[in-house]
DNA sequence: TATTATGCATAAGAAAATTATGTATATATT
DNA sequence: AATATATACATAATTTTCTTATGCATAATA
């Protein structure tokens, strides 16, 4: 992942939050769409990307489906059961480090 | 710092947005200081605090002084000049990168 | 008197990223 | 026709950042 060092430690929710969307997506088109998603300003490196997805898969929260498409080999994933139940608390979590950040960026406003 | 993963990359620029609004704080009131503004939720650890207040200090981001208070030592930080202006560029990173997360919990919404 | 709070510091290890490669096919550009 | 860019995966070496575990010292509390 690059840029803004703030990122480190949030892209295995990303992930996850955009399979529970998607159903199931291939690891570069997470790249494109979150490239999409923030205006180009979080380019995930595949060094960041394929390490964190096979990890994600060895712990059981992803499944992987191997598809050729225009003769070039795609690796869908997408959320077990096991990784639904654990994205609902990844995405509390992110709300609840959102809410602290907003507190300490503005203390003035609660929300 | 500890906890949600997601707090990773995030301290330097809590740091600075503290010392921005206080003028200066010394290493283990910026402790308190954020679990209170958390509401218990982020502990930041001496083992990450202290190196990355001397990294900072080191990258000329930061002043310390130090001051005995009740017979205890205390390194008060303020920024520097070069701090002050840097940490204008991480509060403006810090917004996009909450507006960017904001977006990916829920892309329905735009702010 | 023992524990907790205050206050600093660092070393060893783990986790997560960057950077640099590597392979391969398809499409666009010069 | 040759070259560059886009698509699509992967991994190894290194760096950054954090956790965990210590260590020292004083003050306040149980």
């Amino acid at each position: 992942m690059k840029n803004s060092q703030l990122y480190k430690g949030s892209l295995n929710t990303i992930i996850m939050k955009l399979l529970e969307e998607k159903g199931r997506m291939y690891g570069y088109e997470i790249t494109q769409k979150v490239k999409e998603i923030t205006k180009g300003e979080l380019n995930i490196t595949e060094g960041a990307l394929y390490p964190a997805l096979h990890k994600l898969e060895a712990d059981g929260l992803l499944d992987v489906e191997v598809e050729k498409v225009d003769n070039r080999l795609r690796k869908y994933y997408k959320l077990t059961e096991k990784g639904t139940t654990e994205t609902v608390n990844r995405l509390a979590e992110l709300e609840e480090f959102i809410k602290n950040m907003q507190t300490i960026v503005n203390p003035k406003l609660n929300y």
